[in-house]
DNA sequence: TTTAGGG
DNA sequence: CCCTAAA
């Protein structure tokens, strides 16, 4: 249902949902969380969200062959490079067909071999899967040529308005999707020149507007540069997702269509069509980026296994909880493109993570340390004792199962759906503050644990090793141990500061974190640390755990353009939705939660009420708050319509 | 978890 | 911005 009479006088123009939205006492128990769907969709949401996978299926394929050629030439190289040295022995690895990925690594363990056979290894899955490819390409293609063509005809009726004209044809449409079609069918198992540059004419024109796509105003971390890590950690894992590509197309992005139609008028791209496009994208930034998460952690669980000597080895952690010295592997020449490169790509210029994600940022991580994990024990206590003492204690934490925390710069990164070049750990000049952290695993809590010393014990030696434990002192000025200092464990929300506020950055709301996650945020956790120099080991800040006290947020005033934002989103889903809102207007922006959203519509109304003079602050566009003030008269007055339907017996006419 | 509303 | 009942 089109809000037809608003939309005439401009005010809202956009539709409403088409269900009435009762009041919560009305509309029973809550159903599912859910997001604006697709017919709730702005036509431009949908336009641009279909040109920005047909754009993203471009630029995959083309850097996929290019890296066809690349390693085809290398290979052949190697090849040959073992056959002049006489080791034909070798050579089996490297026939067609026959050129198993497994073997190869094992015999040739170089980094540049490994690449080469992964790579390899790469293509041809990938070929093998195009067919298969192909064909749902075609019938999604055909359901997008049915959406288009209601699409063209919904924006048509609305032209005059939104000022779109001279949308390309289904048709024209059509034969370009074809022509993506045929070109992936013909693949050769060895991609050939001919091929490349055939395929590449194909999409010529889409390339042309490619430029446009490229989103210069996103913020900080808000959008996803995510499809970067696909042709990355395939290389990698190489039997992975062409399926699961065209799954994605054809169930998700339901509405299709062609970015080209929009580019001849640049202008109104610019100032309407774009951002309904950033808009959108927020919402699929987040399904892209976990897919990638489970390629990349694919990729280390691969990087370990592969690594020579060292390694990642979080398997190996419980057995050598020493001391930790790490470094990275900056000598790789590609690994500082990658430096140089993903720092830009994560503010600018989304063609840069492509080719940043293509090399790999290599840890290594040889040991850990404990830094602190102070045991306190009468000082008449035996050495034995001591020892027994640090190995229960060790083993409460350790028995609960372990699990790895990232601290970049001090700061946890909580998101594990964020790439690394997104967190910035492929940034050389920050990886001496690195740090990885050992943490007691909350999901499997470690059982009560006795202490059963057989040392002479006195009451107050009864410690309870629990992972919470600070144990303060180790053997020292035993007049100053009062034995019954038992250092307890900090309350649960004595940490909640820690995390919130510390971590906007990083911190994700995706994975909110349980009480118990949150307090090994404090010291207690067994912090090995990753540094170049072993002086920086002193560089993870340890929290002080004594903040008990629970701190109010960090008070941050709403700026104009993140009003206009709010504004702009309750004028669309109205008074009641604010986690549509926030997923909307500010998905982006951790620090803003859907209740602060609520509470700003609360004030920005009340201060819209009140005259000029008594408004305090950053002052607020007159205009704005107008805008305010209408927009909620309207969904109060929607708000009590549908009161007054839902309980017609209440209120008699 | 999300909404709604008082503080 | 906090707190919390209610859904």
């Amino acid at each position: 249902m089109v809000f037809q009479k608003k939309l005439d006088v401009g005010f809202i123009g956009c539709q409403i949902p088409t269900m009435p939205r009762f009041p919560r006492s009305a509309r029973g128990k809550r159903s599912p969380p859910k997001k604006v769907e697709n017919n709730q969709m702005h036509p431009f949401d949908l336009l641009a969200t279909v040109a920005g996978e047909l754009l993203e299926k471009r630029e995959s394929s083309c850097s996929l062959y290019e890296t066809a050629e690349r390693t085809k030439n290398h290979v052949n190289t190697i090849k040959q490079k073992h056959l002049d040295n006489g080791s034909p022995s070798k050579s089996d690895v490297f026939d067609q067909g026959s050129c198993d990925e497994g073997s190869f690594v094992a015999r040739f363990v170089s980094h540049e071999e490994r690449r080469a056979a992964s790579a390899l290894a790469l293509v041809k899955s990938d070929v093998s899967e195009k067919d298969g490819f192909a064909r749902k390409s075609a019938q999604s293609i055909g359901t997008l040529k049915c959406e288009l063509q209601k699409l063209k005809a919904t924006v048509s009726l609305k032209n005059d308005r939104i000022g779109i004209h001279n949308l390309e044809d289904p048709m024209i449409l059509d034969s370009k999707a074809i022509a993506l079609v045929s070109s992936d069918s013909s693949v050769e198992l060895t991609p050939s020149v001919d091929y490349h540059s055939a395929y590449s004419s194909s999409f010529q024109s889409v390339k042309d507007g490619a430029e446009l796509v490229v989103d210069k105003d996103d913020d900080e971390n808000s959008s996803g540069r995510t499809h970067n890590c696909a042709l990355y950690s395939k290389a990698f894992k190489p039997h992975c997702t062409v399926e699961r590509r065209v799954r994605k197309m054809t169930t998700s992005n339901y509405w299709k269509a062609d970015r080209e139609a929009m580019i001849n008028d640049g202008e109104r791209w610019n100032r309407e069509i774009k951002p309904a496009l950033h808009s959108r994208k927020l919402s699929y930034t987040r399904q892209r980026t976990q897919r990638c998460s489970f390629k990349r952690k694919k990729l280390l669980e691969r990087f370990s296994s592969s690594a020579s000597n060292g390694g990642f080895c979080s398997q190996d952690v419980p057995d050598s909880l020493v001391k930790c010295d790490t470094k990275f592997d900056s000598s790789d020449p590609q690994a500082h493109l990658n430096d140089a490169q993903g720092r830009s790509c994560s503010t600018t210029d989304q063609r840069l993570s492509y080719e940043s994600a293509d090399h790999p940022v290599k840890l290594s991580i040889k040991s850990f340390r404990v830094p602190e994990l102070f045991i306190e024990i009468p000082a008449n206590a035996t050495v034995g004792s001591l020892k027994r003492t640090v190995m229960e204690a060790v083993t409460a934490v350790l028995s609960g199962g372990l699990r790895v925390g990232v601290l970049l710069q001090g700061k946890k990164i909580r998101d594990d759906n964020k790439t690394l070049v997104q967190a910035g750990i492929s940034n050389t000049d920050k990886l001496d503050n690195l740090g990885f952290t050992l943490e007691p695993n909350p999901n499997r809590a470690p059982p009560p644990h006795k202490s059963n010393s057989r040392e002479p014990e006195s009451p107050n030696n009864r410690l309870q090793f629990t992972p919470f434990m600070v144990i303060r002192r180790i053997l020292s000025h035993a007049d100053q141990a009062t034995p019954d200092t038992i250092t307890q464990p900090p309350p649960p929300n004595t940490t909640a500061n820690c995390t919130d506020s510390d971590h906007d950055s990083v911190h994700s709301h995706a994975n909110p974190s349980s009480s118990v996650d949150q307090m090994y945020d404090n010291s207690k956790a067994l912090v090995p640390i990753l540094a170049v120099k072993s002086d920086a080991l002193s560089v993870i800040p340890l929290r002080n755990s004594r903040r008990s006290e629970m701190v109010r947020r960090i008070r941050r005033p709403f700026s104009v353009s993140e009003v206009e934002a709010l504004v702009q989103a309750v004028e669309k889903l109205g008074t009641g939705r604010w986690r549509d809102v926030k997923l909307r207007a500010f998905d982006s922006v951790k620090h803003r939660t859907y209740v602060d959203l609520k509470d700003k519509w609360k004030t920005l109304v009340h201060t819209a009420r009140i005259s000029p003079q008594q408004r305090r602050g950053e002052p607020v566009p007159q205009d704005l708050l107008d805008r305010v003030l209408s927009a909620h008269a309207y969904w109060c007055q929607q708000q009590a319509k549908s009161t007054r339907l839902a309980e017609p017996y209440l209120l008699p006419a």
